[in-house]
DNA sequence: AATGCATGTTCGACATATCCGAATGTGGGG
DNA sequence: CCCCACATTCGGATATGTCGAACATGCATT
């Protein structure tokens, strides 16, 4: 393993929304690291086009990144093949859907569509990673797991965020088998009391779980609403599921047309 | 400069819309490198997030892509400030929109409004590095640069992609000059014969040239739109300009909230 | 204006992580 | 069942990153 590009992993955790500008002394001091090392990393980072400095000695995420997420929607992207269904399902039932994916042990959110009929639940904005076992989403994902896997999450303390919140790792396992066979995963006020939500997995072609859907609502509506959102949720689910096994098989063929030759020379200059 | 991190540029640069899976072999070959030295970059690379091995032995860009794009966006972002002006833009006009930066000498598009008018202009992708010589919004970015950046583009052969492209650095120096005068860009066919575009500059509150706006018409409408089109695009880049110098005084600010810790702890596992 | 400080950037010798050929796993097809 | 292709691991020669200290640069204060 190459440690010098593992040094940029905690770099990259740097860059938040709160703070999207770096210094290069800032930076060493949150690292623990001398200056000269830091500088090291970021300029490199900068020539790679992950970061760029537009004022001089401030660093900010680059538009490499904007290039990569890109392409990987334009590639088979479960966030394209979902997008739309995501949608309808929002649609028909005017609540906050949710898309979300396992990023080492965590959740990460990789698509939001907001209900019509409420704009509750921030604290899930894509792109933020979140605990596995106190969400719908989470459970899902866990359960979807290998065996190993679920050990990594459940093996650490379970945070407690609400009285509801499964900090117990038996009972967590013995919900993960549930959701495992039921194919359904309930939230009830296990992160936030008064949120409930309903979640379905989303697999690929082999049957893995590749990625969780999910609706959420307010504990006032949930009880009468309960079994139409589980049909609507597990449908949506499915349908994305199908689209994925279909494949990348639509209109991303031909992408460049006259008078945009291939361009795969020099993109790097002096 | 870290050579071991710059060597994932090249890396990187191969994932496509086009071939967005990977094997190690396959990647040795195109890199003309080792498998076992490939394998190292490409195995640090997932352990930073930025690849991701969901089949054995297969690689694709990782989620920590989605996450660094979505803090860029919710950062003080061009895109994000842009895009509403964009919209009301192609709104008014029914004709597609572009915002463009310069990126290491080429143009990258990271902004795009389709017109409700017509569909054209395939070829210009979000994500797209593209030659800036040729086209408004590369002439307009290319004006705004230090006379020192223009020259590392002047410098190459200017590719000559229809009768019209100006090819001859001289001319095109004057044309620059004359964009960074009146302020406003024109690609009377210089890319795709048919097509002409107009395209104004976006500038940061200390008035350089960040970004570039466009919108785009096929050559049968633009004589009798010409004006109304400048105007209109001249608009459009004077506000997002606005924007961008009031800055990020937006509603940014609190982002967790009740239940959700900061969790600024241990995101890597073993 | 001039001075000082804080920060970004460069340099070089030492320590160490990387490189790459070869050996070892691993999965799939004949 | 064996074989092949590919991914992955291993280890010693060597190129590479590290970090303190010097240098440069921009900003704020006197």
């Amino acid at each position: 393993m190459l440690q010098t590009v593992q040094k940029i992993g905690p770099v990259l955790d740097l860059f938040t929304a709160q703070r999207p500008e770096w210094g290069v002394s800032e930076m060493a001091s949150a690292l623990a690291l001398p200056r000269s090392s830091v500088h090291a990393i970021l300029s490199s980072l900068v020539d790679t086009g992950l970061l760029q400095t537009r004022s001089r000695g401030r660093y900010r995420i680059g538009w490499r990144v904007v290039e990569l997420n890109e392409t990987m929607r334009s590639s088979v992207d479960v966030r394209t093949l979902a997008l739309p269904t995501l949608q309808a399902l929002v649609k028909a039932q005017r609540e906050t859907a949710h898309l979300a994916v396992m990023e080492n042990g965590k959740v990460l959110y990789v698509e939001k569509v907001i209900g019509t009929h409420n704009l509750i639940v921030r604290g899930a904005h894509v792109g933020t990673l979140r605990d596995a076992h106190c969400s719908g989403v989470g459970k899902v994902l866990l359960a979807g797991e290998q065996p190993t896997n679920r050990h990594s999450v459940l093996d650490r303390p379970l945070r407690r965020l609400t009285s509801s919140t499964i900090v117990d790792p038996r009972k967590l396992m013995a919900e993960l088998d549930k959701v495992k066979t039921t194919g359904i995963a309930f939230d009830h006020g296990e992160t936030v009391s008064e949120v409930r939500c309903v979640a379905a997995p989303v697999t690929d072609e082999l049957g893995s779980v590749i990625a969780a859907i999910s609706i959420t609502v307010p504990i006032t509506r949930f009880p009468q609403r309960l079994p139409e959102l589980t049909a609507a949720v597990t449908a949506a689910a499915h349908e994305v599921s199908q689209k994925v096994a279909a494949g990348a098989s639509d209109g991303w063929s031909l992408d460049c047309e006259d008078g945009f030759p291939p361009d795969d020379d020099a993109r790097r200059s002096a």
